[in-house]
DNA sequence: GAACCGAATGGAACCGGTTCCAATTAGAGC
DNA sequence: GCTCTAATTGGAACCGGTTCCATTCGGTTC
């Protein structure tokens, strides 16, 4: 009773087997007394048809897998959450495959397009090699990256240069020319992230173009957290030529500036300015100035693009660029004159 | 090439299929030198076993349903990077059904247990109907609560009358009698979250055993979110004799307390007292009082829990509760004195 | 009334694993 | 050398769907 299989409906109904998948599948070509008739049955033995089988025999698993480097950080859920909006719509589950380490990347990388676990793979912020990018489409495998590129797969990218040099400019506008930057580990980091280097592309563009010097003592990098951000922070400011302001590379990192700047007594915005990057929800509450990047939308669009390309497997990689939009709020002035 | 099967393998390594699967098992009935005909075989041709054909012949999924109403907000991030922890060292996937609608509640109810898409279901905050309890126990659907409770179903409960009962008697030995609520929707609430009502049982407790009576103007109910809580704070703070300490239901409300009292110009904590609840990541950056409930913790013991369960089907439910704790902060002091 | 056609239907084969039973083989014991 | 037993092994049957091919049947057409 419990377990009902498509066989038991056919016998009930007094059918064979495959009048009961055409029922099931709306197909046409049934009379409406026989498709009567198998309704009836199925309802009579509460018969609901097996995924598992399903997927056996149509090869295709209704699944979508995420790929998602620390998936907890608040920017990640944003863009999950595009993704889960998107894909609430449609057929599609989806399992999340959540990395924190360069091991379980390239495990994840050569194992979820190999087995047959999922009908296309979403992948955020990591960017595959030039050999990890041909395999994925050698296998077949419909893949989408959000938050990174690569020429032979569709993406949704953010413009993160731009955004390091809007946050950049914003500062100069102020009046700022000793402008500190706190980024997420650039060289060390062991994934690459793309983003980190875009945006600190545009911290130096800006610099460049307004004929202020770079100063690398003013450029500090660490581990993304509020904390490792507040140590770098206290450092740059107890320079003995402390910047006027600084750019911070997320929201998490600037939350982290502030608090050095309450633990030294410096007054923000009056006596330093804090930009910040992502706009996370809490920003708004801390009245943080930020670059606004389409977080909930990059989900969105991200799963859109993988759902065309799993029913359109041979359409060419698509590129779809979402810009960063300046969030003006409280913790940016112009400096103090001296 | 692409997807051999096993079939192939076994034909190249001249063997049965049966002697193949048995290899991949690691059954030991195979001769080694036949183990390495079949493995020479498996890496020739790059061979990797299909999932869902194993799961069809297997019965079972090797896959998790997760049900969480508003899986964004932050406590439930918290509970899901728990439940991630303890199930990465397993063989399992979670799927992730994100609940937002009573009917999706009651769709994810009823559908779940019976496509044979999940082995186990862990549900977080919502509570089964008796009749919902007992069917999933009658469809052998392993499943454990989190955050809510079910004489028939094994849950990780949070104390929280225990944890409304702290927060408010805290503020009781601060010296404060005048003490508002804010809280989630009671009765409206569509869904009925058992929580909720126990945080208010705690803190009706905490008020009588304190022989302060119950002021029905000083509970306030809104949507759990910071501008609701906002705005209702401002109506508590604006009544002729408004409450010197107000308890909210979660952190993020009392975020939004602390906004209102902002708006009025009031200094927290010399002018008023604000405590929280859950301890979110951010309630530590902005000094917020409040009470810490296991969240991550409540997901690594509800996801082991469930496994257990999923490998020894006939044990008995188990109840496991979590203590909270009150973290204090600076959100918090003695009234001023009239 | 015969020939023909299209729609509706039944059911075998298939998807790719696991498992169980029967058959083979090797080795031990006498 | 023969028998018996245990260890390996091969492969059919099965999991529960889908699909395709063959068949049946009713209705036209001449």
């Amino acid at each position: 009773m419990a377990n009902a299989t498509i066989r038991d409906v056919a016998k009930r109904a007094g059918v064979g087997v495959g009048t009961v998948s055409r029922v099931l599948n709306d197909s046409t070509a049934v009379s409406s007394a026989t498709r009567q008739k198998v309704q009836t049955a199925i309802a009579e033995l509460n018969y609901s048809p097996s995924p598992i089988a399903r997927r056996l025999s149509l090869g295709r698993t209704m699944t979508i897998g995420v790929i998602a480097p620390f998936f907890i950080r608040p920017s990640y859920v944003e863009r999950l959450r595009g993704v889960e909006a998107a894909l609430s719509n449609s057929e599609y589950d989806f399992i999340i495959y959540n990395v924190e380490t360069v091991a379980r990347r390239n495990d994840c990388f050569h194992d979820v397009p190999r087995q047959e676990r999922v009908d296309g793979l979403l992948i955020m912020t990591l960017t595959p090699t030039d050999e990890e990018a041909d395999y994925f489409v050698q296998s077949g495998m419909p893949t989408v990256l959000i938050d990174s590129s690569h020429r032979h797969l569709s993406h949704v990218m953010i413009d993160d240069v731009a955004g390091g040099y809007q946050a950049t400019q914003h500062l100069i506008d102020l009046g700022h020319r000793k402008i500190g930057y706190i980024s997420d580990l650039l060289q060390e980091s062991p994934f690459g992230f793309r983003p980190v280097a875009n945006r600190y592309e545009g911290y130096l563009q800006a610099l460049a173009h307004a004929g202020i010097e770079f100063y690398p003592e003013y450029h500090r990098q660490g581990e993304l957290s509020r904390r490792e951000a507040r140590r770098l922070a206290h450092e740059l400011l107890t320079l003995p030529d402390p910047p006027t302001a600084i750019f911070a590379y997320s929201d998490t990192q600037a939350f982290g500036v502030l608090r050095a700047a309450q633990d030294l007594g410096l007054k923000v915005p009056e006596q330093l300015s804090v930009i910040g990057y992502d706009d996370i929800e809490i920003a708004e509450f801390l009245h943080l100035t930020t670059i606004r990047q389409h977080l909930y939308e990059s989900g969105v669009r991200g799963a859109e693009l993988l759902l065309g390309e799993i029913s359109n497997p041979l359409s060419r990689p698509q590129e779809i660029v979402l810009p960063t939009t300046l969030v003006e709020r409280d913790t940016t002035a112009p400096p103090l004159l001296c």
